[in-house]
DNA sequence: GCTGAAAGAGGTGATAG
DNA sequence: CTATCACCTCTTTCAGC
């Protein structure tokens, strides 16, 4: 993990389909050098996965909304996180300090989409309280990939 | 945009490395139409860009923290954007709904990292007030990417 | 760990159906 | 949209430093 590493990373987040040729011209090294290294960051997880970055409006996701979970006393909560993990609207869901246990950063369609959601983590008496909190507009927004089956 | 243009974007969110062919098999087409789908999904905007999602731990930034920011009455928005947009620190920033004007996200190395944070912009009298959350344990996250120098 | 060259896979863009 | 083909860039590998 040096700085070419670095590089090449911040270089592949702009464009993961430069070539390697191209990549090697901009950080100083030749395309072998460069595969071998992408190889490596690619196997130490370094690198995760490559992947688009969508954009939510034309996928029917438009509306982002933050909400805090305080979860019951008696809480499964370990089924809070498995539901969590897998929930389509769920774009990113942190433990967090503070009076909140969880913030979850959700993704719909609509305002009765953040009630549907709402509504079915209480019908599963998964949380016992929420506060949300609607985004207006996006100054900085990481990548959004959409979740599915896809074979 | 129909669903096997949408089963295409997450086929290519899960690894957007994967042959034209070997999409094409998933979705049931054939190369040249998988290839001519990409191309305008990306002409379109619905695929903004080719990425990959990095581990944020093996770059320097293993710690994510929430900051609420309050602007003061007089404070010039449009200036706390540019610099928002443009800061190392900042993975997310969105104007919310609340008593809060913006929700950020950050992932910074080091505990030290958020203060320093908060220190730049108080100092640069962009904000007035702030309350800050520490993410303690990953439940579902978007893709990290690191950002280029200092721009 | 790097280079450079050679071999091979795969993207690209045409064609016709 | 499918099927095919030729073209050609890019990836991948390997010998050698």
């Amino acid at each position: 993990m040096d700085d070419i590493d670095r590089q090449i990373v911040i270089c592949l987040g702009e464009d993961c389909r430069r070539s390697l040729a191209d990549i090697g011209g901009a950080v100083g090294l030749s395309t072998s050098a460069v595969n071998e290294r992408i190889r490596r960051l690619a196997a130490a997880g370094v690198i995760r996965r490559f992947t688009v970055d969508a954009d939510p409006e034309a996928l029917g996701r438009g509306i982002a909304a933050f909400v805090f979970v305080g979860l019951a006393a008696d809480a499964d909560e370990a089924a809070f996180r498995a539901v969590a993990a897998g929930h389509p609207d769920i774009v990113e869901c942190q433990h967090v300090t503070g009076g909140w246990n969880y913030l979850i950063k959700i993704r719909v369609g609509s305002l009765a989409g953040i009630e549907a959601f709402l509504d079915g983590f209480k019908r599963r008496r998964l949380i016992a309280r929420s506060e949300t909190m609607i985004a207006l507009s996006t100054v900085v927004e990481p990548p959004f990939r959409p979740k599915g089956e896809a074979t």
